[in-house]
DNA sequence: CTAATTTGACCTGG
DNA sequence: CCAGGTCAAATTAG
């Protein structure tokens, strides 16, 4: 635990340092923009590593998240989680509910996802450079726009259970909150032998033929100059009348300092409890708390 | 051809 | 019952 703990502080202080550097990047008056892209990138792989750490209490990172810009907020999700157990998905013939006519075309059949970590960003891309595959979309009643549903492309291949979901909330900036739930699991621990492994050291996983599969830590994350500078939500103590704002979610205005024209923006929604509020410490002991991983997954043989 | 998306049916929790 | 989430057949894209 030791080292896990010191490796968190190395992250956090590494992007916090990062972040100074951003910070004093903004207040240049001929900033660039590639410069910041990238520390904005070094930021956020803290925070994936940092997040990597305390989710997966071993120690393997490649957590190759967050491609162009987000900053994305871990929110524990409602502490009181009721809901029994998760097993996904009814099985078949057992447990089955009394519907005779149930496998008709068993669609559906699904229980809450319990306990999973969700975050919600929000920006005005959806590229996150993860493998998504849409399997649903769906109006929302209050909501103007769909609600697309994606999962892994590697749920069946690897079992991912990482889910996200895409509803655009505003139209002239085209702005998307996507709320990711459950956090990749695929294309790492293979053969993970039961021994310790190495945290630098992951076996090169024999490049089947995947088709681009770039090797951890994305190489070139602004792949096509995508601009992009979020802004974060904070949480501040007496935001008490957003009136003005949609939502409930407070803008830090981040973007006055640089000129982007692409009116990029990020916050999380401020529906529940929000971490930004706490300290370190609680955040990590709520996400340890949450902290679920394990192989539940039935696999559905067709 | 395979892989991804579309789209309505189907389930479940509140 | 309803709204939201998921499945899978049909369709389209690569």
């Amino acid at each position: 635990m030791g080292t896990n703990h010191k490796r968190l502080i190395e992250e956090l202080l590494e992007g916090r340092k990062t972040a100074v550097e951003l910070q004093s990047l903004l207040h240049k008056p001929f900033g660039d923009r590639e410069s910041a892209e990238e520390l904005l990138m070094k930021i956020m792989t803290t925070f994936t590593e940092s997040l990597s750490v305390l989710t997966a209490s071993n120690g393997h990172e490649d957590h190759q998240s967050a491609a162009s810009g987000e900053v994305y907020q871990v929110k524990p999700e409602p502490s009181h989680v009721e809901h029994s157990h998760c097993g996904d998905r009814s099985s078949e013939g057992s447990g089955e509910s009394p519907k005779t006519q149930a496998f008709k075309d068993r669609r559906g059949s699904y229980k809450r996802r319990k306990t999973s970590q969700s975050w919600k960003v929000i920006s005005t891309k959806i590229e996150d450079g993860q493998a998504w595959r849409k399997y649903g979309q769906k109006i929302i009643l209050k909501a103007s726009y769909p609600r697309a549903y994606f999962r892994c492309t590697r749920k069946y291949d690897q079992g991912c259970k990482a889910t996200k979901q895409v509803q655009q909330i505003q139209d002239n900036p085209r702005t998307y909150q996507t709320t990711y739930i459950g956090e990749h699991t695929c294309r790492t621990m293979i053969k993970a032998s039961p021994m310790i492994i190495g945290p630098d050291l992951w076996p090169s996983q024999t490049v089947s033929s995947e088709s681009g599969s770039p090797h951890r830590q994305n190489p070139n994350f602004f792949g096509s100059s995508s601009s992009s500078i979020p802004i974060v939500k904070q949480e501040d103590s007496k935001v008490g009348t957003p009136s003005d704002v949609t939502d409930n979610n407070v803008w830090l205005g981040l973007k006055d300092h640089l000129d982007f024209s692409e009116p990029t923006g990020i916050c999380v929604s401020s529906n529940e409890n929000v971490v930004s509020n706490m300290q370190w410490d609680d955040m990590v002991k709520s996400i340890n708390f949450e902290c679920d991983i394990n192989f539940d997954e039935g696999f559905d043989a067709v």
